[in-house]
Formats: C-alpha cells, sequence, structure tokens
DNA sequence: AATTTGACTTACT
DNA sequence: TAGTAAGCCAAAT
C-alpha cells in the first residue's frame, strides 16, 4: 500500500521532460510556493489554478513527491476545502504540518484550521 | 497490461 | 441531514 514513489517521477519539477509542456507538478509546485506567509489554500484552489479544475487528487499527489523536490514547497499551508490538514500524516512526523503553521501565526485546532476562510488564499488573486 | 489507490470535490439519493 | 456515486490523472503493484 506504500504509493510512495521510489524513484523521482519524470514529471518532477526538476526535471519536466518536456521543455514546452509543463508538467501537471510543476504547475501544482509553482501555485503553492506562491502561497504568501502565514496563508493557507486548497487542493481544489491548486487545482483550478492549474487548469485541472476538479481533480484535486493529483494536487495531493504532487505534492507528495513535493517532499523530495528541491525548492522546498511549502505543502503545510496546502488543505482541504474544509481546511482540515488531510496531509499531515504525510509529513516527516504527523505534527509537523500543524506545527508548520502555527509557526506562522495559524492557528489549528483539532487538525483544523482556525479561520480557514479568513486565510485562505486564492490563487487566482495572486 | 490491467487493476487499485490516492494529501479531493461536487452532486445526487 | 447523511450516505453513496462519480470524476479527475498519475503512479505503484
Amino acid at each position: 500500500m506504500k504509493m510512495y514513489p521510489q524513484n523521482k517521477p519524470k514529471t518532477s519539477a526538476g526535471r519536466p521532460k518536456k521543455k514546452d509542456e509543463p508538467s501537471f507538478f510543476d504547475s501544482v509546485y509553482a501555485v503553492v510556493r506562491q502561497v504568501p506567509y502565514g496563508r493557507v489554500t486548497t487542493y481544489g484552489a491548486v487545482a483550478e489554478a492549474t487548469g485541472l479544475r476538479m481533480s484535486a487528487r493529483m494536487v495531493g499527489w504532487a505534492l507528495s513527491t513535493c517532499a523530495h523536490v528541491q525548492p522546498r514547497i511549502p505543502a503545510h499551508r496546502v488543505v482541504n476545502r474544509l481546511g482540515v490538514l488531510s496531509g499531515r500524516h504525510h509529513f516527516a512526523t504527523p505534527t509537523l504540518m500543524q506545527e508548520l503553521l502555527e509557526q506562522e501565526g495559524v492557528k489549528v485546532k483539532d487538525d483544523t484550521v482556525v479561520d480557514f476562510k479568513q486565510l485562505f488564499w486564492d490563487p487566482r488573486s495572486a
């Protein structure tokens, strides 16, 4: 059940196989990197920003690979549409994501971002 | 090569 | 109001 990629995906951020064809992952990374400090966004919003609109699942997959990608992606700023830290268990430690958020001034309670609606950052408003 | 799973979301029953 | 179904695309088994 370990769906973790042993090898870097050929479409990883660092090595796009096609120069003129930005991969889905690259787009995700680009968007997530644009998330301001102390703000959060959702998988759906990122997916929409990348053109995949509702394929938010892929955003999560892309972020799963981001852990070993060079330009470290602030994946802790990406939560599901409810503001829940659904991906916390994919970090180095399950509590890392929450701690990172709290470090940035984002209050997290019960694995959910407090005032998520206010802290939500829409990629389209970049 | 086909099937299953996955950091999700929306819509229908 | 809650539960179930489908959609999305890619990687792993």
